[in-house]
DNA sequence: ATTGCAAATGTTATGTTATTACATCAATTG
DNA sequence: CAATTGATGTAATAACATAACATTTGCAAT
C-alpha cells in the first residue's frame, strides 16, 4: 500500500509527531496545534487514524501515545510485527523488527487457528543513557 | 515470589476476574462490586496494582482491561514474557509463554544495553470459532 | 457549470479510563 | 499505649477517546 497526499490536519498532525523527540499524546498533539486553528480533540483522532492505516505513524498501545514510524519514506506495513523499545525515563523510542519472533508468534496463532489482526510488542524500561 | 494473604477487596476484585470468562475493565469490575460496598474506582484500581505486582492478574494493555492470570495455584513472573492473544468478537483471551520469543527479544535489549522492566506481547484478531 | 457524491472538517457533548488529594481505619510492633 | 505502616473510603479531577450531527471541500459524471 502507498500512502496517499496528506490531507491538511493529517499533514500538521504527521509534522508534530516526526519533530518530536518521543512519542506524543493525541492532547499533546492538540496542544500544539491550537495556534494551527484546532479546537477538538477528534482532529487530532482523525487524522491519527488515517495516518495509523497508511503506517507512517505507530501508536504505542502501553503509554496511548503515538509516534511517526522510524522508517522515512518506506511504510511499515511490509516488514511484519514492528516492536517497540520505550524509555520510561527519557521516552525515546527505538523500533525494530524481528523475523524470528514473527515467526514464533504466528507459529503458535497457526497452531491455535487463530486470525491475527493487530500484533503489539511493546517493551519498558530504561535505555542505556538512562540507565547508566 | 510468593503470592501473600491477599486483603479483603483485593480478593474481591480476583474473585470477580476469576468467574469472569474474559478480561474485564477496571469500571464493569467495579460495578460487579456494588453490592459487596464497592463505591470507587480507587478501590478496584488499588486491588489491581496488587493483584498485578503479585503477579495473579494481567493487564491487556491494548483493551484497558485485566484478566486473572491462566496458571492456577503458579505464579506468573517465573514464566518470562507472557503472551495474550484477545478475540476481538467473544472477547476471550488465550494465554500463552514462548521462550524462543523471549530469548530473541531480550538478545536485542541486550545489544542495545536497554534495561526491561516490563514486556507487553498483545495479538488481537480472531479466535478459531469466531473466525469460522 | 452544475449536480451529486464521498471524504474531510468543525463543533458540542459525552463516555471511558485513571489518578490526586486527603481523611479514616486496622494491624503490628516497640 | 503510642507510633508506624498498610489498607480503605470518598470526592474531585485529570487524561484518553468517541458519538452525533452539521458543514465544507474536492472531484467525477453528466
Amino acid at each position: 500500500m502507498t500512502t496517499p497526499q496528506l490531507t491538511k490536519n493529517q499533514s500538521l498532525v504527521f509534522e508534530v509527531l516526526e519533530k518530536a523527540e518521543g512519542p506524543l499524546s493525541a492532547y499533546t498533539i492538540l496542544d500544539k496545534l491550537r495556534d494551527h486553528g484546532f479546537r477538538a480533540p477528534l482532529q487530532v483522532y482523525r487524522a491519527l487514524e488515517k495516518l495509523l492505516e497508511y503506517g507512517v505513524v505507530h501508536r504505542l498501545e502501553s503509554i496511548n501515545s503515538f509516534v511517526a514510524c522510524a522508517h522515512p519514506g518506506d511504510n511499515c506495513h511490509s516488514h511484519g510485527i514492528v516492536a517497540f523499545a520505550i524509555c520510561e525515563s527519557c521516552g525515546q523510542v527505538m523500533e525494530f523488527h524481528d523475523h524470528e519472533v514473527d515467526h514464533r508468534l504466528m507459529g503458535w496463532v497457526r497452531g491455535q487457528k487463530f486470525k491475527p489482526e493487530k500484533t503489539t510488542i511493546e517493551i519498558r524500561g530504561l535505555c542505556e543513557a538512562c540507565a547508566a
